[in-house]
DNA sequence: ACGACTTAATTCAAGGCGTTATTAAAGTGT
DNA sequence: ACACTTTAATAACGCCTTGAATTAAGTCGT
């Protein structure tokens, strides 16, 4: 069963009330001391007593007042967006970006830099750079979203096909090179964490992140937490099978949703029905596929595999929400409806209709943001109590 | 984010640690108090005091005492089998099973009834039955495991393709006659329940339970919880995708899993390939088809399919363990190796690594077991105190 | 402008809980 | 027997939430 850790103890009473508290502030806020009341069951004395603390510590600050209706009026509160400031940052294969966000998760600076090649040393040097440069005074930590396996440990690790990267310890890397708080997961994850947040996840409890890009992967959001599996590798959506013994996936196997619905694939296939396609690079490909008549029998095909991909995830995770997003993703936007119909017919009718299926609300650049909430999260989940 | 209920006033602080050691003695007993003091982090007095506390309830008693070596023994503790029986329901498609079990999941009675008609006031009636025939003094109370999807919900509600129930009010016709509390749960999380607890997935954190039998479903535990989704109807395994566009299921949809790993599938793919099938029913004919040399393809490329849906539950889940039942699942059971190679084939390498793959240890009859547990499960969670 | 009324926030005594330190209990070994 | 070791129970202390009472800050009618 479960080990409840730091519970036990009487003053953990205190950290978890201030966590609760906090988080709906950030999250929610702002909000009144009696809908804090209202929503946790505390007493108004417990409520009062928190805020107090955690106005003492410079957490949470005054917000205004609500129009009284014949009493106090209600004063309302919310995390200090000057409190602390944050640091995500998003390793990509073609560039590496550093954001520095305040807590309001306000974007206050940004540094870029592209990547020619993929050195993992390279990858270090600009990420120490970019910290050097947006940092400010205050930071709480620095969250790094990489587009590739991150199997956490002791100190994380890095597998990452499509960089070229096998067990990269680049924790240890960056941690020579700062002192600040390190958090590392994979990209797709902390993308996910900005959509759930802020973006179309929005309140879900349960919801399911679909990326669909170059790679093709999947988060899970599983009673309000990033489910991880045993070794934070779950979510490899990818290169589930579809198509048994169907199209060759740049993984080895064969029939993987990647194979066909990913970038590539989607380029290939049009190729293959002997649609033009144009452009420098993957993007703009794309972009040609979705803008010639020609390629509408290949992108009724993408929509319908990537239904009975979404319809796998419902099926086994029973999501109350299903965000597609990515930038191959966002291209597919129009087609939908396509992808819903053939969800439904793939998919078990319950589940389905209890799942809706949308579109990312905050673009492709959201994996910093989502980074730049991983210390976030956890000054939340620890009660605002630092180190 | 989440909303921790119950955790706030500073008694629920004892039902919390009285839950904690409860469940330990329950799962992992007998313990001996410097045990749990190690174990949970708790003073020896914290200790001391809630193992009193759960000893004048009668939850506990002593059970023997370790050798000294050199001073005071220690003096083992485990939950009392004869503080109250509960009572697992088995709702199959052949029969309803009724089974009454001490605390210390030892079966006292049995009850079966066959079923010539899936009426669902029949099964109550059964079911009511039964309970009355087995049921002795203290019943903690009944958990009913039902093959198909139930709803978890104010009133659990059963949808069964199988049984042909749609939207079945079971919870509350089974409420009319009886008092003792009540836990409904689909018949795969029963038995998974219980392979969690007593049997192949023992220990594990992260597991997930494959259900082979005339339906496919998986079972997912996840931080030793049972992963339940946005409404319990998570594990859909057997319907989803494998092969885009193959055979039909008898879901509607083409290329289930259950499609190629089932047991009627089993069956009509040996007689499309000349295998002569014998036997009055499903159970018989899959072991005229396991027996029978001219069947070795259709084998082989049952447990590739298989494997290939392992692969997929690995990917997507990240489990330490896979455990593989059902009775089809456990016939199945000499083709283990060549359900490993195809998962190897198909899943990433990482997660693959990190899972095994294994047989169930607790046979086809276990869902009655699990089905048991779930009352079990809400007395600890409780830190036992009823009601 | 003033007082009655309403609602929000704070204060304070009371009761519960876990912790550390201390004491009692129950062994082993010489 | 006596010293030593380890486990279990008890006592003093500080922290926490609760609930009632009190104070603060508005609205509304006259």
């Amino acid at each position: 069963m479960d080990v409840v850790s730091g519970r036990t103890t009487n003053r953990a009473l205190r950290r978890q009330n201030r966590a609760t508290l906090l988080s709906a502030l950030f999250l929610d806020g702002p909000l009144s001391r009696q809908d804090l009341t209202a929503r946790y069951g505390l007493s108004q004395a417990a409520v009062s007593n928190v805020v107090a603390d955690l106005m003492d510590d410079g957490l949470v600050v005054e917000a205004g007042a609500l129009e009284s209706d014949g009493g106090r009026p209600r004063i309302l509160l919310r995390v200090s967006p000057g409190y602390a400031s944050v640091i995500g940052v998003d390793v990509g294969e073609t560039r590496v970006r550093v954001e520095l966000f305040d807590l309001a998760m306000t974007p206050l600076a940004k540094a870029d830099y592209p990547l020619e090649d993929l050195d993992p040393r390279l990858v270090v040097r600009h990420v120490r750079a970019g910290i050097e440069s947006v940092a400010g005074e205050n930071v709480l930590g620095v969250g790094v979203g990489v587009s590739g396996l991150v199997e956490q440990g002791d100190q994380a690790v890095v597998h990452a096909q499509t960089l070229g990267w096998d067990a990269v310890p680049l924790e240890r890397m960056l941690r020579e090179g700062t002192d600040l708080p390190l958090h590392l997961d994979n990209g797709a994850k902390t993308w996910a964490q900005a959509e759930h947040w802020f973006g179309a996840g929005r309140g879900a409890r349960h919801a399911a992140f679909a990326l669909v890009g170059s790679g093709v992967g999947a988060a899970i959001v599983a009673d309000g937490q990033s489910y991880r599996g045993a070794s934070s590798s779950a979510g490899e959506w990818g290169h589930t099978t579809l198509v048994y013994g169907g199209r060759a996936c740049r993984c080895g196997a064969r029939g993987c949703l990647e194979a066909y619905v990913g970038a590539e694939s989607i380029i290939a296939r049009a190729l293959e029905a002997g649609v033009r396609v144009e452009g420098p690079d993957e993007e703009t490909q794309v972009a040609s596929v979705l803008a010639d008549p020609a390629a509408s029998g290949v992108l009724e095909e993408t929509a319908a595999y990537l239904g009975a991909g979404v319809a796998n995830l419902i099926n086994l995770f029973n999501p109350e929400r299903v965000v597609i997003g990515g930038w191959a993703g966002i291209a597919l936007g129009p087609l939908l409806p396509r992808v819903r119909e053939a969800a439904a017919a793939q998919a078990m009718r319950r589940p389905f209709t209890q799942a809706s299926i949308e579109l990312c609300a905050l673009g492709t650049d959201a994996v910093a943001l989502g980074a730049a909430t991983l210390p976030v999260a956890r000054l939340l989940a620890a009660g605002g109590v630092r180190e």
